[in-house]
DNA sequence: GTGGTCTAGACCACC
DNA sequence: GTGGTCTAGACCACA
């Protein structure tokens, strides 16, 4: 048997990227850690990091000086959210509708414990 | 870094088993691989098998008959669904809840990709 | 820790003798097995079988001629019963009406109870 | 011959924890003992234990605080009693009320006795 | 053969 | 330190 297999190694240490950056430890604007540093911190492939910082500077969470290093985008924080926004209705939103279907769950039922959720949580 | 945990394997074999039944591969009232045999099958300790099956006897999707083996229950279908439904909103929702929340995406309109999803799929 | 201790075993062999009698595999007034022979039978020592023996003949269940052996009473059924009858209400009841009191349960509950229990058992 | 069987360890466990929360010698919502020392105390291997704090959390009898230890829940005793009366219904019971049919028992004389019990023993 | 209990010991995550 | 998972292997009762 095949057990569950584990997210990609890239993808998860861009989520770990996205986190830093969203919990304000590394600043918009500001320089991120150097690919060789960020590899050995996670004990992983500079090569590995360096498929990461490609991945998030194609969706302008980043973007690099050449000769300097890497950078956190001065909107790093909305790209991020957009990006979180675009893998939710391509991906996640699916399962979840799917999972109501097959468990024959109304989307009121959803509405109504929602209500209950923010109430909860944000009052 | 740890990397994301995956499930422990008990349950992994929870899931499987369920799969089985609900495929219509292991019948319901139909006696089910004993434990030794799903361990050799899926390369897995008889004692972790054991603690799958314990689990799910409790949750009434099997039972057993002391040295004879396990069975799939009558109504397993409907027990799984059960137990899959509680997961749902003790585990699910909440993350799903939270990602709505962080993402500033409103439920009206999941409702709306909902309508679009049911009719794309069951039409 | 001592864990449960299991009762001593010259009285569990009496309730394997009255077992036998009781299911008319040693009828009453017949021979019954030697004390040595019950003694290889059980694989316990010859002078347990004789405790066990002396204890029936006690209770007047068994009985013995010098020289040939044991037999079992002609009404060997009903002291038995007796005997039965005495341990309950020495020993039994009074365990069974401390749970009751501890467990905050009315004897009213049990009489209904018993009903359903002759209803379903006896019908 | 196989002599009466004593019960599983783990369960015999299970009512000795319950008897300390019962007489107040490990007060509700107070921690329990590690299962390694608890292991180490009765002579008895962690994993045994184990499945005695499994079995009572199931009856929600105890909860686990993770990399802290175990407590006894603030309904402890409650639950333990709602959880020896099913036992008491499930399994005492029967064996109670087959004792009366064989030995030709009426109820009205377990009432009579009972009636003699209380006044002896509460009054 | 089946399930079920128990031991011994390794390794992990959490605090 | 704590609980929790998993393995390996022994032994038992039931059928």
């Amino acid at each position: 048997m095949h057990f569950r297999e584990t997210q990609v190694i890239y993808l998860q240490i861009a989520d770990y990227v996205c986190e830093k950056i969203l919990l304000g430890q590394w600043p918009p604007g500001e320089r991120i850690p150097s690919v060789r540093d960020l590899g050995v911190e996670l004990e992983v492939n500079p090569n590995t990091v360096i498929r990461t910082y490609d991945f998030l500077q194609q969706r302008a969470i980043i973007f690099t000086k050449r000769g300097i290093g890497y950078f956190a985008a001065d909107d790093a924080v909305t790209q991020i959210k957009s990006y979180r926004r675009d893998q939710f209705f391509a991906t996640e939103l699916p399962v979840f509708f799917r999972t109501l279907y097959l468990l024959n769950i109304d989307l009121t039922e959803i509405e109504q414990r929602y209500d209950a959720f923010v109430k909860a949580e944000f009052n």
